[in-house]
DNA sequence: GACAAGCGATTGTCCTAACAAATGCATCCA
DNA sequence: TGGATGCATTTGTTAGGACAATCGCTTGTC
């Protein structure tokens, strides 16, 4: 008793795997968080003690625990141990596609894709991809529906030699094909701002005319800075809003 | 010549100072590369040479340079080496206050106070400040101008103990009045949609009626999980959009 | 009883060392 | 000439150890 509220957190390690101890540490204790066998300000054992335990070299756990401390799900102090942080201060990593969202909460997403077609991009096109003028881009409108119900109106931009092909497009979410693809997006840039809805956007959104729209532009990159996609979206503002957490320098 | 291109950056190191080595080193970096002293893409000398070079062990720097890596600064790549990333992948944190964002872009910001009241909170904003129902909750609702243009109206929430004066407030934005009062914000939920205007509403933004706006609702918090505002607000979606930048995980 | 000093616990910093994996380039062979 | 092979370079992973700094608690003193 006494110093048995420490958690001691159930992990296997696989030393045989190619994925790295500290980051199948890392993920073991965060699924231990998110699952709620470890509860808000929880106090987990101390690094040496879990380094013994596993048998694995203290740096490997101190850097187990620091991804998880960067991420903001635990919280250290020097003389006073790890404890599991706040639900609230948690970051929450945002760069998800829409399909992505939609499904993890629950809703059934599905695409139509309204246009696929190759053409010499124009000069905003081409600038905010980065590419030569007059290059080859492909251009995708999809609309977005959930649960049968439109919700956004998308159109895209890719280099021709990154594009997914037309049939992926109608079964998986835009990022999840280029992942496919071995692209990965690293970062993107976006503008979020709202206008009321054209005739033709408000017929397709199944909206009042003259609705208010939110519109989302959005250019990504992977890890080297090379553009990937841009894409110029709106969104129902009646059935749809973005939510994002903003962390302090 | 030929790998003359690798840069060596100039650092003095403090052995005596309480800043740990690796952040010495890691800030000297960053400062030649916002200086202009490395240029996008330049490659930098390898870490082993860094380190023999700079008397650290090669933790060191590699730990200087992975804290500029996390920062989206540099990228390195396996059998290849570190390089100064592109403008566009660096990170930028992002939660400032709109009156810092006008003051930054060389706008003239202003504002009205329109409403300053005190009263027992509705459960709404006392459950999003977490505090017990019916305490007192300071009600701020004002009118931003950007060089004399209306651009936002904003309605704030705030605990009665936490709150700035009514003079502060008409001299500089919600959140540098907090922080001269010892609150430091360190994170913000926040939610952003649209819709049209009330007619009061574009009455005071000086739009036309039924205008769409942007509307973003916030709760920020300090870093130890306490909720310190709560923000209900609108934004002019002629004259305004907000800019994000998203990282993957 | 209050305040200061001391001590154990815990994380933070820094070091040396070895091997693994990916990349780009040169070389060799068909 | 073209493709595969191998090598040097560079970053990535893991280990083990030493000491410093900070925190909370206990103890001791006035």
């Amino acid at each position: 008793m006494g110093s048995d509220d420490v958690a001691t957190v159930r992990v296997e390690l696989d030393r045989t795997s190619s994925i790295p101890l500290y980051h199948q540490l890392s993920t073991a204790i965060e699924k231990s968080i998110e699952g709620g066998a470890l509860a808000p300000g929880q106090r987990l054992e101390n690094e040496i003690a879990l380094a013994e335990r596993l048998r694995v070299s203290r740096p490997t756990a101190r850097r187990a625990l620091q991804e998880l401390v960067d991420l903001g799900m635990l919280v250290r102090k020097r003389g006073v141990g790890t404890q599991v942080a706040p639900v609230r201060v948690r970051r929450r990593v945002d760069l998800s596609s829409l399909y992505d969202d939609l499904e993890r909460s629950g809703r059934k997403p599905s695409t139509s894709v309204l246009e696929y077609s190759v053409a010499p991009g124009g000069s905003d096109i081409t600038e905010a991809l980065d590419l030569p003028g007059g290059s080859d881009v492909v251009t995708i409108r999809r609309l977005r529906q959930a649960d049968g119900e439109p919700l956004a109106l998308m159109t895209n931009y890719i280099a021709l030699e990154l594009a997914p092909s037309y049939e992926q497009l109608g079964e998986m979410g835009l990022y999840h094909a280029l992942r496919d693809s071995g692209v990965e997006i690293h970062m993107a840039h976006q503008q979020i701002g709202a206008r009321t809805a054209t005739a033709a956007e408000a017929r397709l959104l199944e909206d009042k005319p003259k609705a208010a729209v939110l519109t989302m532009e959005r250019t990504a990159y992977d890890s080297t800075g090379r553009a990937i996609e841009h894409g110029r979206h709106i969104y129902r503002a009646s059935r749809y809003s973005f939510s994002t957490t903003l962390f302090a320098p």
